[in-house]
DNA sequence: CGGGTACTTGACAATGGTCAAGTGTGGTGG
DNA sequence: CCACCACACTTGACCATTGTCAAGTACCCG
C-alpha cells in the first residue's frame, strides 16, 4: 500500500483535492517504532507533528517521582503532536508506543504553509483541536470531581459501546496503563475490580471482563452512591 | 470608546487589515453582565463564541453534589467559548463572571466564514487552541500529580511573577473560588495556608500574601519533599 | 449596628497511595 | 518439554492526604 493510500484515509485530510493529498504525501516522512520506544519527550523542540499509522500510542505526563498520567490513546489515523506545533514551542507530554506502530512526520514548516492557503483542511485542524480540548475538559472533570470507581464504570460502559456483544468488553490495555489513564495505580484499580465483581456488577478474567449489571455501573458513572 | 478599538487591541485580531476589523465589528455583538452571572450553561448549544471586553470569567464543571472545578478564568481581551464553536456540539462548561463584565458576541455562521477566508486569523485561532490544550495538559498532571500544597506554591510564584513587589503577591479572587482553581476546597486551602505560614515560607493577610521563603516554595512546587 | 458571606478551625471519616509479599503467566533457553 | 525468569497483577497492612460536617470567627456593606 502507497503512502498516499494511507494519507486520503486519514480524517484530518478528508474532503482535501487530490492534488493536494499528492503534495502533502510529499512532505511526509515515514518512521516505524517497536513497542515501548519514545517518539518524542517532554521538552522536545516541537519541529513537526505526526500522524498515526498503525499501532497505538500513549502521550503522558510523568511525575518527579516517576508516577505516569495518560492523557490519550492515540489509534491508526489520528495525528498528534499538533498543538505544539501551532503553539510554536516544545512538547508538553512524553509520547511512547504502546505496540509496534509506525507514523508519519510532518515538518512544521511546510504543514504551515499548507495550512495557511487551505481552507478545508484549517477547519479540519480547528476542528480536531477542539475535539482534543473537549477531551481534556472531560478528563479535567473525572479527575477532578469523581472517584476511581465511577471513572472505572464510566469507562468500562465507554468500551462496550463499541462493541457487537456490549456485556463481553476486553481491555485493549494493560491493566497497569489502564490505571495511569485513570489517574490512578495498580493496586488500587486491582482493588475496585473485585470489589465491583463481589458486588455482582462485573465478572473479570483477565483481559475480558463481563459487564453483569450495567444499570449499576450507570448509576456509579454518574456519581450516585451506594452503600457499600 | 467604540466597539471598534476594544477589537483591535484584542490579540486573536491582531495582525488582521483594517478593512477586516471593520468587517468583524459589524458581526459583533455587545452584552453587559453583573457579578455572578451566567454567560452560558454546559450542554448550550454553541452557536456563536464570546471575547471578554472587561471584568473577569470563570468557566468551570460541576460534579452531581454541587463541587465546582475551575478550568480557566479570563481576563479582558481573552476569547471564550471557541472550541465548542469549531466542535460544533454544545458547551462542554459553564461560564459565569466573576465581576461585572462585558463582552462581545461573535455568531456561529459568519464567524466561520470570516475564518475560512482569513489565514491570519486563522493561525490566531490555531495557535490560542493550542495554548489552551497546553493549559489543560498542565492541569491535569497537576490535579493528578500533585498534591495541594504544591499546586499552591506554583501559583503563589506564578502571581508573583507580574509582580512588580514580587514578594508581596495579593489574591485577585475569593478564596473559596481559588480553591477551586486548585481542585480542593476552601477548609483545605485554608488548613494548607496556615501551615505554610507556621513554617515560615508565607505571610498570609486577608488576601494579601508575603513571600518569605521562594526557595522552599520553589521546591514545594517542583515535588521536593519536605520533613513536617 | 446587623446580617450575610467568607473564612477558619476542629474532630472525624474515607479515599486512595505506599510498601511488601505474594500468585500467576508467558516466553526463552537448556 | 520443562525450568526459570521477567513481568503483570493481586492482596494485605498501614498511613497520608484530603474531604465532610459542624461550629465558630471575622469582615464587609448597607
Amino acid at each position: 500500500m502507497e503512502i498516499i493510500d494511507f494519507i486520503t484515509e486519514i480524517p484530518l485530510f478528508k474532503g482535501l483535492p487530490e492534488r493536494q493529498i499528492v503534495e502533502i504525501s510529499k512532505i511526509a516522512l515515514n518512521r516505524s517504532f517497536n513497542r515501548g520506544q519514545t517518539v518524542f519527550s517532554e521538552g522536545d523542540e516541537a519541529n513537526g507533528f505526526y500522524v498515526l499509522l498503525s499501532g497505538r500510542i500513549k502521550i503522558f505526563k510523568l511525575s518527579p517521582e516517576g508516577t505516569e498520567q495518560i492523557l490519550h490513546i492515540f489509534e491508526s489515523g489520528e495525528p498528534f503532536g499538533e498543538a505544539a506545533v501551532f503553539a510554536g514551542e516544545t512538547f508538553p507530554a512524553y509520547a511512547e508506543t504502546l505496540e509496534e506502530s509506525e507514523v508519519i512526520f510532518f515538518p512544521r514548516k511546510v504543514f504551515m504553509e499548507l495550512i495557511k492557503r487551505d481552507p478545508s483542511l484549517t477547519m479540519n485542524m480547528l476542528a480536531i483541536l477542539s475535539l482534543r480540548l473537549k477531551h481534556f475538559t472531560r478528563l479535567v472533570e473525572d479527575l477532578s470531581l469523581k472517584e476511581v470507581s465511577q471513572r472505572l464504570a464510566a469507562y468500562l460502559l465507554y468500551l462496550s459501546k463499541s462493541k457487537d456483544e456490549p456485556n463481553n468488553v476486553e481491555l485493549e490495555i494493560l491493566k497497569g496503563q489502564l490505571a495511569s489513564l485513570l489517574g490512578t495505580i495498580p493496586e488500587t484499580l486491582s482493588r475496585i475490580l473485585s470489589k465491583m465483581a463481589s458486588q455482582g456488577f462485573i465478572q473479570v478474567q483477565g483481559r475480558k471482563i463481563k459487564l453483569l449489571d450495567r444499570k449499576a455501573l450507570k448509576d456509579l458513572a454518574s456519581g450516585e452512591k451506594f452503600l457499600q
